[in-house]
DNA sequence: GTTGGTGCAAATGATTTGCAAAAGG
DNA sequence: CCTTTTGCAAATCATTTGCACCAAC
């Protein structure tokens, strides 16, 4: 289906109002492949929506949150990220140099999480991942740096 | 060494000066084996030293993190928890639903890095890390609830 | 002495919330 | 209609910062 009529059967799914606000806090968020802030998906949206409150964006993305329709990242000096998920979980490599993010293929993360059910019986929460690093372009333009 | 010269050592080898609000901020963190608030820190270590303020315990907290003597973990939600480091790096089980935290033994993460290095030429940045879900104790008092 | 550290108080800034008006079902 | 949502403005609240005094080195 389209992602105007998923959009608003995930909405009513969950007894939430299809608001023409939700409907523009999503678009932007579907298109855009990596994280983005709350601040920075208020300028999309109003690019074609103008009067749209930042605290209408908060509560927009908590709700999808909570719908598992997208993803929160929060890191340590960096403000609340988020990114759209839809049907097709996956993960992030995320560089701490150059700031690029990459999709994580193949099944690492899932190995991970298999392990640690297996062996503590633990469920871990590994649907949306990011890894924090050096990617190999900007780990080869420095060198090391592992010492300190 | 003991701690306490432990403790000075890594602060002059950063060039950075012994005092003992550093000294009675990291005591409690030591001995702490969980991660902790900057709040609670401070609610510790005025148990024997009176007269500290949250703005430094905040700022050796910050120096320590960059020493890379504490590890700082950062959730959705919740406030920027501490823990120490050391010199015996680990990772760390955090159930959601009961809060308790666990040591993860084994070379899980180790391996998880590993192939990323390999097959990315990514380097993962996971000296300290957290995954949350739910340990085997919540999982097995509350059925599924994978759905919702 | 010099440099860096601390306490205090005030600022910051992202995120949240109360409330009355507006819109969806 | 009745309930949920929105915009606006104000409130929160953890974390940071300016500054004058103090303490390490």
């Amino acid at each position: 289906m389209s992602c105007e009529t998923e959009t608003a059967t995930a909405l009513r799914a969950s007894h939430q109002k299809v608001t023409p606000q939700r409907r523009q806090d999503q678009d932007p968020l579907r298109h855009h492949h990596t994280h983005i802030t709350a601040a920075a998906l208020l300028d999309e949206v109003r690019r074609s929506y103008a009067f749209i409150d930042i605290s209408t964006v908060y509560r927009t993305l908590g709700s999808a949150r909570d719908l598992k329709l997208v993803a929160e990242l929060t890191r340590t000096g960096a403000d609340a990220a988020y990114e759209w998920i839809g049907a097709e979980p996956h993960h992030h490599l995320i560089c701490r140099v150059c700031g690029n993010e990459t999709v994580l293929n193949g099944g690492h993360v899932e190995g991970l999480r298999d392990a640690l059910l297996a062996e503590e019986g633990f469920q871990a929460e590994l649907d949306h991942f990011a890894i924090v690093g050096v990617c190999r372009t900007c780990a080869a333009a420095q060198p090391v740096e592992e010492s300190r």
